[in-house]
DNA sequence: CGCGCTTGCTCAATCGATGAAGCAAGATTT
DNA sequence: AAATCTTGCTTCATCGATTGAGCAAGCGCG
């Protein structure tokens, strides 16, 4: 492996000998506080002139080691490949850089040990705290930060020991079910219980998110079969067989159906596809998630915004209050 | 902000009484070497116990402030909201941690003095590798970098100064047009001249896309008006706005359109929706990009794959081969 | 017995930045 | 003129891990 630095960088001594002062002089007036020790201006000019003639930059690794706070904010994130959680990337680091904080983000592709592992490389990394989002064991993560006096915050999916902030889901699965009933009975003439498909059973969205599903049938006085749900995971390959498999079974159908995410919505699309009873614009569907480039394409296709916003905005504001209760902050979603 | 750590960490000085041995024989054991250190097992094993018991992690801060390399490897990305930017961070996180280096990722946002102070931050972060992708001002970077004596690499943009990887822009655009003429030809009787939409006059990739596509006209004997070009940058809007003026010109328009990313077809689709002369199934599109659930619901809409893992395979290995040659790494894209 | 060799550790300097404490020179007060 | 204050620096210990050098004990060999 060739990353074999050559020169070695220029340091405060360098910059110190060649201003003719001490290295203590460069630090102070190079991280801002030379007022505070009473370096004169002149020598402040000049120390910055030269240190950017040298194209020096500071060593973190050496400033943190002194310093009590890092500054660094941790993120663990799933996944990277869909419009939720590239926009949660996103808007955090730069609410972060904002916030003079520096975003130190890892992506743990839903692995349970990747996660641990994450959290563990971030505590080494001296973060000052850690925000777990989308984790599939997120108090085993506050644990762990806890044990090295680092708080978290959860993102997205709720833990019992750290302050949590997530969507509104039963709000919006509802309000998603009632509309995507309506749609149902404008285009099909009847109103029919829908299915629907994607989420973990345990996982706390997907709770939530059956129960505004389940809320709305019932608003609507709607019988709704339990077998109508299919909470095979997020991932579209399980939700393409799984929907294969139901067709087989000789269960009723429905055309209306509910999808837990716009990754899941591909496996949904896929299965319509290549083996749907009928063609795709027979469909009713609505999904927990938004993508605007299926906001265009899909006609027939209902979907929620999260809050990514809102949600990151109570998150700092939770940071900054030094919140460290496990209090759930339940945001509204968005809808179209 | 209160983001103040409790507790004082645990470090190898505590280990070390603990287990009632010096604290460099707690170093060599934690990080591995204790066998050239010439350690007892049953020592290390003691260590390593006690070491689990306290929860002890390593003070990265530290041990990189001693040692010379430090394995981090930076990228310096656009955005986070496409396939194909997601695709290439979350690889890119996998693949370098499975090398044993540490990813360390910043967004842009297209805003090239971030790009700069994103790579003055990782310089100042120690890292021993910066890979720019898509950046505006990739040998800016090179030369920050350089002065540092930290090397780069070029991603998806190419540059002068560094070594670049990148899709082959030609072929993989010749290819497309020749796919939406075919398109045209089935769907519309006859073959047309095209549009092309988005990116940047002077950005690399859209001059050799537009080279493939002009060379794809020419490959049919289709004449091509200067004016079909609309390179009007990638954002959505920019691109709505720029059909919307092209329309009103009185220019002669085509249903055959080229896009230059699924961001920029964001805004095609839109104007299409709002604005456009005919229904969407009226034209023939074709996207230099791709997208799951536009490849699904998109009928009428060509796409190119660019190869990441192939790209990102090809950077990994112009590191470990030492290359700091400003060689030009052109990966086809894969047309599905 | 004395010499060299191996084993299994410890000591202490070091990486680069930080900041409390201290010090010398000049300015101001009494 | 002596006492005190202010200004503008420098000195040095420190953060936690790493590593070359060194040292003591034990062993084998002639």
């Amino acid at each position: 492996m060739s990353l074999d630095r050559q020169q070695k960088r220029t340091t405060i001594y360098d910059l110190a000998e060649l201003a003719g002062t001490s290295a203590s002089a460069v630090s102070a007036v190079l991280n801002g506080n030379w007022k505070k020790r009473r370096i004169s201006k002149q020598l402040a000019e000049k120390i910055t002139r030269i240190a950017e003639e040298q194209g020096y930059a500071l060593n973190m690794q050496a400033s943190l080691l002194r310093r009590e706070k890092s500054h660094i904010i941790g993120m663990i994130v799933p996944k990277y490949d869909n419009r939720y959680f590239g926009s949660i990337v996103e808007l955090f680091e730069t609410m972060a850089r904002d916030k003079g904080l520096f975003p130190l983000i890892t992506c743990t592709r839903r692995d349970p040990a990747l996660e641990i592992e994450a959290a563990r490389t971030m505590l080494s990394y001296q973060v000052d705290c850690v925000i777990a989002t989308g984790a599939t064991d997120p108090d085993r993560i506050t644990e762990l930060c806890a044990a090295a006096g680092v708080r978290t915050i959860n993102l997205d999916l709720p833990g019992k020991l750290a302050p949590s902030v997530i969507s509104d889901n039963f709000a919006g699965a509802r309000e998603l079910t009632r509309r995507i009933l309506v749609s149902c009975q404008q285009r099909f003439g009847a109103m029919e219980p829908l299915m629907f498909v994607g989420g973990r059973g345990g996982d706390h969205n997907t709770m939530e998110r059956l129960r505004g599903f389940r809320q709305a049938h019932a608003d609507h006085g709607i019988d709704l079969e339990d077998d109508r749900v299919i909470a095979c995971g997020y991932a579209p390959e399980k939700a393409q067989t799984a929907l294969q498999e139901r067709a087989a079974s000789g269960l009723p159908f429905s055309r209306g159906m509910f999808v837990n995410s716009t990754i899941t919505l591909e496996g949904v699309l896929r299965w319509v596809r290549l083996a749907g009873p009928v063609s795709e614009q027979e469909f009713a569907l609505g999904c927990f998630d938004y993508d605007p480039l299926v906001a265009l394409l899909g006609d027939n296709i209902e979907m929620v915004r999260q809050d990514v916003p809102a949600m990151l905005t109570r998150m700092f504001e939770l940071i900054e209050l030094g919140n460290f209760e496990p209090t759930v902050s339940e945001i509204p979603p968005v809808l179209r």
